[in-house]
DNA sequence: CTGATCCAATTGAACGTTCATTCGGTTGGC
DNA sequence: GCCAACCGAATGAACGTTCAATTGGATCAG
């Protein structure tokens, strides 16, 4: 029983995979459900064993890139650093996570400017992260790091200067290495600090 | 003649914002030639006729794009404003170039997060863009107005900033009114001058 | 242990649709 | 009469999805 979820979250994680693979390169276009099934090592029939349609899967997928983010961002070994630290750690550990992942960030990126975004911000599923990166500026807010901005404004400054990051560095632009990261975090800490 | 380019022009600037429009709310992939076309008010043929194919549609579409966000960025009546008022207005002026047309931004981001993206990193055809961002951020430099950062992380910080307001306004997240907008530049810009 | 039964997991050929593109024909200004 | 602009039905390829058939592990009666 236990082997047969394993093989059933193996085979899951290998369609993620590979989706992502393909959609980084071709695009959710160019990314036909029988190539993603032939470089999953899986039959077309599987994925929709798993998967009641294509936009499911995607939808499945952002979910589980969505988890990924969050666990890469929030490490419970920093919980308990300064505020400060902590503030530049979180934002850190999303750019590393991004640019080691670079699927993953195109992925969420295409996934937004798409039409599939209207399913998410329709729901409220994607409370979870928003909770979080919400929660943590806010304690920011409550003991007087941060300046009394609206949520929405620190949120917007943080992942826009993440995603920008990430992606120069990602298409070759610029490497960022931990100078130029700490620099780029200090742009925004000393903008956004009290 | 001269109404023969006119007219020229304007079926291509229809067939533009057509583009734009079905791109927006169904993506590349959901936007076919046929309803383009239809959207457009032109036969199919006629695209083909400006356009030689898809891609080069929409690559030509992502140079148009380009040039009306460059003009939007610079005005010359700000070109002589103290630096960091003209700052606060390039920025500002992009945030609400985005605001207003929202097919562009979400266009553009479905082109750079798309194998399209490519073309256009690989060619130097970006460049004119960039020496207008990097020029004037440079400039900044020279006058001793902002900090001695690299030009692209500066460059990541500011686009970050301006792409995260303009999609969380148009998104129905936060209404980025006058005083949201003075607030959030302020960020970035306490976050890199001198 | 044996063999009967069951069903989730898996397969890929087949289906109908939709797409990008083509091309033979029409129009209208010069 | 010429040619660029324009048209849209036709074409063939590619796509998402279906489904009848197969496998193999689990269950259990005898």
């Amino acid at each position: 029983m236990n082997v047969q979820l394993d093989q059933a979250a193996d085979k899951k994680c290998a369609i993620f995979e590979s989706t992502l693979k393909l959609v980084r390169v071709r695009g959710f276009h160019g990314s036909p459900m029988s190539q993603i099934a032939q470089d999953a090592g899986v039959a077309i029939g599987t994925i929709y064993h798993y998967f009641s349609s294509k936009d499911e899967l995607l939808i499945a997928l952002f979910d589980n890139c969505k988890q990924k983010i969050a666990k890469a961002m929030f490490k419970p070994a920093e919980d308990h650093l300064p505020y400060p630290d902590r503030f530049v750690a979180v934002w850190t550990n999303l750019v590393c996570f991004y640019i080691e992942r670079p699927e993953i960030l195109s992925f969420m990126e295409q996934f937004f400017s798409s039409p599939y975004a209207a399913v998410v911000y329709g729901s409220g599923c994607n409370i979870q992260m928003k909770n979080e990166m919400s929660n943590f500026l806010e304690q920011g807010i409550g003991k007087n790091h941060i300046k009394p901005l609206d949520i929405n404004i620190l949120t917007a400054a943080f992942m826009g200067t993440v995603t920008a990051a990430a992606k120069r560095h990602i298409n070759g632009h610029y490497a960022f290495n931990e100078t130029a990261m700490r620099e780029m975090v200090s742009i925004i800490w000393d903008g956004i600090k009290r």
